[in-house]
DNA sequence: ATCAACAATATTGTCAACAATTGTGGTTTT
DNA sequence: AAAACCACAATTGTTGACAATATTGTTGAT
């Protein structure tokens, strides 16, 4: 047994920092203080800064050159660019995957999309549990698209930005049995190894999300 | 006259690092060591760790725990996984810089391929200056494309890679009259705001690339 | 001679103090 | 009273030293 602790304090605060920027801890706007956080996390300023830098190469955070950082608000406009990005690369997903999943991980996703469906059909309704289930769908898809460029860009970097912007108005998404519909349809498609299909209903089932946020934009 | 000298040595560090990775100085899989590389670049240890966490942010190094830093080897079939992202990314920016793209945008765009032309026609073949003006073309699409997220995911992630192929081979991309032939035609699509048609042609403009890479990939 | 264990060396990870810059508050001036 | 200026405080940028870990070289045993 492989403990694979890690001890490496600059390495472990970079994904703390992340979760904790992610899920509000430290609310959209905010400042950053250097001395404030390494009291907080129980370091020197040193490995702070290092994951400062990692978390702004993320686009989590702003840094002003002996201002400081501050925390990104995500603007609407932003966010439609986002999903725009992810049409392109998650549709590329899905047609990879027809080529390269393998049958353990449709058997996955088929586990994941009938939790999904039961669950609905309890809770009748958008829940965190529901929330991260989507975000699980997608991880499996980037995956099985084994193309490590793609996977990389997507899961290391766009993704932050997509569930701090869930954490922030967790409602906004609740279409769950229409989204959940187009999960099996996708599935479906991959299945039938049909790229283009896949690569069609990735990108609508994304899109149908991009017209959401873009509603929200038009009723300010 | 804003002078803008910008004399933080972890920012300026970050860059200069990344062109001498990219343009070989310190080659594909060589060990970076600290104490050398704070000497060479005359800063002290800790600047330039944060300049490496930068760079390690971009897939330009890879860091194992309390060993070190060497630069990634740019294998051929990461470049092709990474051609097959800029397909989409690019065919994407292509798209959508039909719709966003200025006439001043334009105007610059065709005075490039016109000096290329001549160029070509003069020097016979690839050299450095065609490489360089092959950059410049797809950078000004993308820009035109005006979606922030992709413009960044591109131009300050992927784009140094390929940089630091070209660099590594630079005949291998050589066939810079078909290539030009094809600039100009992505060009003309976009100037008749034909966002399909632009996008299929640049997104076959990076397939032949592609190509390319994979038929080396099979001489060995 | 080959391999294993151990000591020495070098490198990485971390820290606390110092330097440089920015923001702030009060004072002065118009 | 409003604006400009100056000094103070706080924060960021940087440095050199210390601690922890990995690599190297050496010694000794089989």
């Amino acid at each position: 047994m492989i403990e694979n602790k890690d001890p490496i304090k600059s390495d472990n605060l970079t994904a703390r920092l992340i979760e904790a920027i992610v899920n509000g801890e430290y609310p959209p706007g905010s400042k950053i203080s250097e001395p404030e956080l390494a009291r907080v996390f129980d370091v020197s300023r040193g490995p702070l800064r290092e994951a400062m830098m990692r978390v702004e190469s993320l686009n989590l955070v702003e840094r002003v050159p002996h201002v400081g950082a501050r925390v990104v608000t995500l603007s609407l406009d932003k966010l439609v660019e986002i999903y725009a990005v992810r049409e392109a690369l998650e549709g590329m997903a899905a047609n990879l995957a027809c080529k390269y999943i393998t049958d353990a991980e449709i058997t996955v996703l088929e586990d994941l999309l009938n939790r999904h469906q039961s669950h609905i059909e309890q809770v009748d309704g958008a829940s965190y549990f529901y929330q991260q289930g989507d975000f699980d769908f997608h991880y499996l898809i980037i995956q099985a698209s084994k193309n490590h460029q793609l996977i990389a860009l997507l899961c290391d970097q766009l993704y932050h930005l997509v569930r701090m912007y869930r954490y922030q108005s967790p409602r906004s998404h609740a279409r769950p049995e229409k989204a959940l519909y187009e999960h099996f349809a996708i599935l479906n498609a991959i299945k039938a190894r049909d790229p283009e299909l896949a690569e069609m209903l990735m990108r609508r089932h994304i899109k149908n999300s991009r017209l959401l946020i873009e509603n929200e934009l038009l009723e300010e």
